[in-house]
DNA sequence: GTCTATACGAAGATAGAC
DNA sequence: GTCTATCTTCGTATAGAC
């Protein structure tokens, strides 16, 4: 009996999926310009006549849908940590960006970050902005729910979200979760205190 | 009588100094890869044949030299801090923030955040992370004698320094000042409190 | 939906004259 | 130190066959 190792089992992905998945990872990885077009096919092994079958926009339309693919993603995750205490939430929120790190062995970091700064597009901008308000909004009604005063919860959430987002920078640049850790358990101490 | 406006009054600037100058304000508007040679040559009107004469190694050695100079500049700033107490030091370091967003109208950011989340180059990496590591050991000092405990002045350097990259990302995705002064408001309320 | 081939431009890098 | 010209590579995009 022979038994077959399948390792990445995507019941129902199809090339496009793959490809946006793909570019995303790539986009978190190397940076906005650096995720080419030869680069997403060699690593997901689609074809290249598909490119613009798929995406006629041409490459904004592919990193488009990959940031609308981490969005959802992400608020997938914050979604669940409704119901949570303070502390819960921060520690939940902080662990998705541990869990990036360390699977990645710190070459990879967010999406939304590495357009934001690499881009001259509105529309991918845009894109960006979404996400980060779209975390601002969950988190602020998630830190509501568990008691903080609007004030306190728009203000915390906003900072979570800086500093997470400037502590996987840092330890992507150190190649080490010290400054990572560092903030999070500031944070952690923070939220706990409310 | 005929009255010269002198636009930019460079004492001893030479060619070299303002191509790494123009290389550094590209790399905080536009990114590592969209920093090419004929922007900052456009930029500072130096002339192409000096690239290769000023950095015969070519970009890397242009973008190195742009950190370097980035790194120099901001901790003369923040070595202005010295002897304040903690809540003027965390504002005066905001401060710098803030000016950089203002003055670009939120097109610019920090070097050595787009230098990471892009490159693919190990000296570049350590080049910035050179940056935060200097800002990270001056702070933390700072704090010190400002009369936090050690570890209470490194968790708050790091946390200041983490939280002010990842503000100043979310105020150029929103081309806003709001997300930084929430987090800058929060990072201030908690520093009064040491 | 996928294939090959190719156009087109931009960017980094080099050579040799002045 | 600066100039022009050129080479190579690479990335996006297009065309047309299968």
């Amino acid at each position: 009996m022979t038994i077959i190792i399948v390792k990445d089992l995507h019941v129902s992905s199809t090339a496009k999926d793959e490809m946006i998945e793909g570019a995303l990872k790539l986009l978190a990885m190397n940076g906005l310009q650096a995720t080419s077009f030869s680069d997403v096919l060699e690593l997901t092994g689609a074809p290249r006549g598909s490119i613009y079958h798929h995406f006629p926009k041409g490459k904004e339309q592919l990193i488009s849908a990959a940031l609308k693919l981490s969005e959802t993603r992400t608020n997938e995750a914050i979604g669940k940590l409704a119901g949570k205490n303070a502390t819960e939430i921060t520690e939940g929120f902080l662990e998705l960006w541990r869990q990036l790190l360390i699977r990645s062995q710190f070459t990879a970091g967010c999406s939304a970050v590495a357009v934001t700064v690499a881009t001259d597009s509105k529309d991918l901008l845009d894109s960006a902005t979404s996400i980060f308000r779209s975390w601002q909004n969950t988190l602020t009604e998630l830190f509501k729910s568990a008691g903080l005063s609007h004030q306190s919860a728009t203000q915390f959430a906003t900072t979570l979200i800086a500093a997470s987002e400037g502590a996987v920078v840092m330890s992507r640049a150190e190649k080490s979760i010290e400054p990572f850790e560092s903030v999070a358990s500031y944070l952690v101490q923070q939220a706990s205190a409310k």
